[in-house]
DNA sequence: GTCAATCATCTTGTATACAAAAGAAATGAG
DNA sequence: CTCATTTCTTTTGTATACAAGATGATTGAC
């Protein structure tokens, strides 16, 4: 691998555990890790401490770091704690939404419907993000929008799994529309409940999800 | 100063920032904190690298790390996350909240009380924050109470200003009282409104602070 | 005197070195 | 053969060294 700055290799570190590279409890070998980024130990050791704090990884002094990835209980209440994030920056947003902003989710919603038909899963996810990170941003409270898609991007490889639960999509894409009537229409409390009740049902699926693999794994 | 454990620098930088002995925009010097805490800049590099996610500091390259505090539309935002991250755990707790908890917050708000009488705004400000927590904690969600208590952690120095408001005291404690009666009697939405005005006026109460010292300073 | 360019100094970023702790392996007692 | 103790190896934590970029000063042109 080419030698990398110290300032991705956070950034990389982060994608290889979301790809499932490194999996919940593997060591991160500093030494080997320096080897592959073609880098000392010095910048590899940095990066973990942001890791550490943003949660994927744990620092065990004189042990090492190591990956955490959340089990299903921490996971369904990153959840819920998404589905009430999304559920306030749609109220926030019902009150302050601009017109293009809704021209904007109305066309992510289009090109979401076009996927659906195709069975795109992945053309579905990326406009389904577009339509998420709009609402985010419609709240009008940029740091608000920052915690939300952090916490969505914590949550991306979840999501994206659950996805694929049969007649997942096409369900998803209705609780779309009904969100998009009520940020129109300007009913903030409408649109919460909207959201929370979209969010929190990807929350369940995965619930359901998990307790059926864990009868096979471990 | 004496010789310190890497694993407390951030933490002691993070409390320096806090004191304001460092204000915004003070480049954090490597070589200077280095000798004061007794340690190479290794480790004071590592602690920069958790401050900077945290968002404390900024780290700009080759340029070094400058303390970031919040300006007023943020901390106005701030102030409306926490309003409705204290909402969601109060609406939550509702449902969930044990007798004990329950006599706990009334315990906190009791010595509130008396810390009122005695214009105690310290002993005030720690029993606030036991009610507060344990409302978190009471949320059943262990996720949502450490962002909860993140965010509260974050505000810490902007709320403890407020507090001299005069007549802040008094009506906090009111606040407080309807907070239990809604937890007491189950009811979610009641809680949830009780508390996202609870911490929305210390926002506004903030933002009126601020635009008043505004006119004196910079 | 002002501005620009060059040079010196200071800082950061990264590699490497070394000490201390943890873990693995080997040795020895029972 | 099993378990405990000791030794050896590996790995972390931290200091230091060095290179490259940034800052500031000095010199020179106009």
């Amino acid at each position: 691998m080419e030698p990398r700055r110290a300032d991705n290799i956070a950034e990389a570190l982060e994608e290889l555990i979301f790809n499932a590279t490194f999996v919940d409890g593997d060591r991160l070998d500093e030494v080997r890790l320096a080897e592959q980024f073609g880098v000392s130990r010095t910048p590899l050791r940095e990066a973990f401490q942001r890791l550490a704090l943003s949660g994927l990884v744990e620092l065990v002094p004189r042990r090492g770091a190591f990956v955490r990835q959340p089990g299903p209980i921490e996971l369904m209440e990153m959840f819920e704690v998404m589905a009430e994030l999304e559920a306030v920056c749609g109220r926030l947003a019902a009150k302050r939404i601009s017109e293009e902003a809704l021209d904007e989710l109305r066309d992510a919603n289009a090109k979401c419907q076009a996927a659906v038909e195709r069975q795109d899963v992945d053309r579905y996810y990326i406009e389904n993000e577009r339509f998420h990170k709009t609402i985010y941003s419609q709240s009008g409270n940029s740091f608000l929008e920052q915690e939300a898609t952090k916490l969505h991007k914590r949550l991306k490889p979840f999501r994206r799994q659950q996805l694929r639960f049969r007649g997942r999509m096409p369900q998803s894409m209705s609780e779309h529309e009904a969100v998009v009537k009520a940020l129109a229409d300007g009913k903030p409390e409408e649109t919460a409940n909207a959201l929370r009740n979209h969010v929190a049902v990807q929350g369940e699926k995965f619930h359901y999800l998990m307790s059926s693999l864990k009868k096979q794994a471990v």
